[in-house]
DNA sequence: AAAAAAC
C-alpha cells in the first residue's frame, strides 16, 4: 500500500467490506490477507461497480489487478450458473494483457478471487498447446484473460464467441493501444458489443494515448492516483555514468558490492539478454534470460526459477517490464536505458511493490543521455549521474577487441565459451593470471578480475553533474511543452557530457 | 531503433 498517496480522510479506515461485494468474493479477499484497499482500489472499485467506463492511472505495485478483477466478479456473480453448457456460459468479461506471462499472472489472480464463486475463467495465450485452451473454452467460462494474437486465433477457429462480452479490460492499456498492438486490438474490439463497459489501467498514459483511449470509452471516469507517469516513491533511483564497454564490469561490481541476491537486469535487445546472461554465468553468477526469442517453455522456466530463487539474476528484455509481480524483489538494474521513457517507469516498478522499498540502478552511457533526459522529463525529476569505481580491465585483455565496434568477441573465443553452465565459475579456474602474453580475446575474456586477482589499477569515471542549465531546460520543456525548441539545447548539452563526463 | 503478440 502506498501511504503517501492515500486519499482516505483521517479516521475513515476504509475496508473491503464497504464495497458491498458478494460474501464469496469477500471471503477470498480475506483469505489472501487483504483488509485495506489501496487508493486505486478505493477509487476504482465503486466506479467500476456502477458499470461506468474508467481510465485508471496508478503507480506500479499498488494493486490495479484487484482494482478491476473484484468489480468484474461482483458484476458477474448474479448471472453465474452451475450449468456446464457453454451456451449458458457466454464469455462476459475479457481481460487483455501485452505479454503471456502477465496474462498468466492476471489469470491466477482472477482465479484466486473467484475461488468461492461459481464463476469460471480461462487464460489464453500463444506459445503453448492450443488444445487445452479450446477444451477450457468449450466447457464454458465467464471470464477470459488473453493476449491478442492467440485470442484472434481462437476467434478464427470459432472456439470462442465474444458477442456477449459485457466488460473489456485493457491491462497495461497504453501498451495495448500502441502501434504494435493496435491493429489486433481493433479487430478484437470490433467483435465486442457496442454497449459494454471498458476499463483501462496503467501506470503510464501519454497525452496521445489518453486521446486515443477516449475513442474506446464512453463517458469515462478518470482516476489518477498520485500523478500519471510518476514513479513509486518507495523506489530509490540511482544512475551511474558508465561507458558502454564498461557496463559488464560495472554490473558484476554492483552485484557484488550491494550483495544483490535477486535482481532483474533489463537490456534493450534480445541478443543482448542472452549474451549477458551467459557472461554472468561465466562469472559464477546464477543467471538466465527471458525474452521473446526464447520458447515459451524456456520463458516460463526462467521466471519460475527466478521466483524460486534458484536464479539470482534474470536478464530480461521489456517482455518483463510490465505488470509482473515478483514478491519482495529488492532491486532492478537498467543495464541499458530504455528507448521509451514509459518503460523506465514500468521496469523499476518491478521492485518496491505493495509498500516494500526497492532499488533501481541504471547504467547510462553518453549515447543514452538523450533517453535519460526523456525519462527525467517524464517523471519530472532530475536524476544525478553518479560515478562508479571500477576495477581495471586487464591491461591488454580488452573486452572490446580492435576492429569490433559492437563489442562482440571473435567467433573462436565464443566457441571456447560453452553456452551451457557445465563449466565451473571462472573465479575457481584461475586461468586469468598474467603469466603469459595477453591476447586481445584472451583468457580474461570480459576482463573481470575478482577473487585473488587484485586489480592492477583503478580508474575513476567522472560523474556527470546536471548543470543548472540542463535542469532548467528540462523544467521549461516539461512545463511549456515545446519539444522542438528545447531539443537543440539538449543536443548541445549532450556534446558537453561526452567531452566532460565520460573521457577515460 | 526495439520489443511484444498466432501458427
Amino acid at each position: 500500500m502506498n501511504q503517501a498517496t492515500t486519499t482516505a480522510p483521517e479516521g475513515a479506515q476504509p475496508d473491503f467490506s464497504t464495497f458491498g461485494l458478494d460474501a464469496a468474493i469477500l471471503r477470498a479477499i480475506v483469505e489472501q490477507g487483504y483488509t485495506t484497499p489501496t487508493p486505486i482500489q478505493q477509487q476504482a472499485i465503486p466506479i467500476a461497480l456502477q458499470g461506468r467506463d474508467l481510465m485508471g492511472a496508478a503507480q506500479t505495485g499498488t494493486g490495479k489487478t484487484a482494482g478491476f478483477s473484484l468489480p468484474i466478479l461482483q458484476r458477474l456473480v448474479p448471472t453465474q450458473s452451475a450449468s456446464v453448457s457453454p451456451a449458458r456460459h457466454p464469455v462476459r468479461a475479457l481481460i487483455l494483457a501485452p505479454t503471456r506471462e502477465l496474462a498468466d499472472q492476471v489469470a491466477d489472480n482472477v482465479a484466486t478471487y473467484a475461488k468461492h464463486t461459481q464463476l469460471r475463467s480461462a487464460v489464453v495465450f500463444g506459445g503453448v498447446d492450443i488444445r487445452p485452451q479450446i477444451e477450457a473454452l468449450r466447457a464454458g467460462v465467464e471470464i477470459v484473460i488473453a493476449t491478442p494474437g492467440r485470442l484472434l486465433d481462437h476467434v478464427q477457429q470459432k472456439s470462442i464467441n465474444l458477442s456477449q462480452v459485457q466488460i473489456l479490460v485493457l491491462d497495461e492499456a497504453d501498451r495495448m493501444l500502441d502501434m504494435g498492438f493496435l491493429p489486433d486490438l481493433q479487430r478484437i474490439v470490433n467483435l465486442l458489443p457496442q454497449s459494454r463497459q471498458t476499463l483501462l489501467f496503467s501506470a503510464t498514459f501519454s497525452d496521445d494515448i489518453k486521446k486515443l483511449a477516449r475513442s474506446f470509452l464512453r463517458d469515462p471516469a478518470t482516476i489518477e492516483v498520485a500523478r500519471r507517469n510518476s514513479t513509486n516513491e518507495n523506489v530509490t533511483q540511482t544512475v551511474y555514468a558508465v561507458a558502454e564497454p564498461d557496463k559488464h564490469r560495472a554490473l558484476v561490481q554492483v552485484l557484488r558490492e550491494r550483495e544483490l541476491k535477486q535482481v532483474i537486469v533489463f537490456v534493450n535487445k534480445k541478443l543482448g539478454a542472452g549474451r549477458l546472461s551467459r557472461l554472468l554465468e561465466r562469472d559464477g553468477i546464477p543467471a538466465t534470460a527471458i525474452h521473446g526469442d526464447r520458447s515459451q517453455a524456456e520463458r516460463t522456466k526462467a521466471l519460475e526459477d527466478f521466483k524460486a530463487g534458484t536464479i539470482e539474476v534474470l536478464v530480461a528484455t521489456d517482455v518483463a517490464a510490465r505488470g509482473l509481480d515478483i514478491s519482495a524483489l529488492p532491486a532492478v538494474i537498467n543495464f541499458d536505458i530504455p528507448y521509451n521513457a514509459e518503460d523506465y517507469v514500468h521496469r523499476i516498478g518491478r521492485t518496491g511493490r505493495a509498500g516494500a522499498t526497492g532499488d533501481a540502478i541504471s547504467f547510462c552511457s553518453p549515447e543514452e543521455e538523450r533517453s535519460m533526459a526523456d525519462i527525467e522529463k517524464l517523471i519530472k525529476s532530475p536524476l544525478k549521474r553518479e560515478a562508479l569505481r571500477l576495477p581495471a580491465r586487464e591491461r591488454f585483455g580488452d573486452e572490446r577487441p580492435a576492429g569490433r565496434a559492437d563489442g562482440a568477441r571473435p567467433a573462436r573465443d565464443d566457441a571456447r565459451a560453452p553456452r551451457d553452465d557445465a563449466r565451473p565459475p571462472r573465479a575457481d579456474r584461475d586461468d586469468s593470471r598474467g603469466d603469459r602474453p595477453a591476447r586481445s580475446h584472451g583468457a580474461t575474456g570480459h576482463g573481470i578480475r575478482h577473487g585473488r586477482g587484485a586489480p592492477v589499477d583503478e580508474f575513476f569515471l567522472k560523474p556527470y553533474e546536471p548543470s543548472g542549465a540542463s535542469v532548467a531546460a528540462a523544467k521549461a520543456e516539461s512545463e511549456a511543452d515545446k519539444p522542438a525548441a528545447t531539443s537543440a539545447i539538449k543536443r548541445k548539452q549532450n556534446v558537453g557530457l561526452l567531452l566532460g563526463g565520460y573521457k577515460r
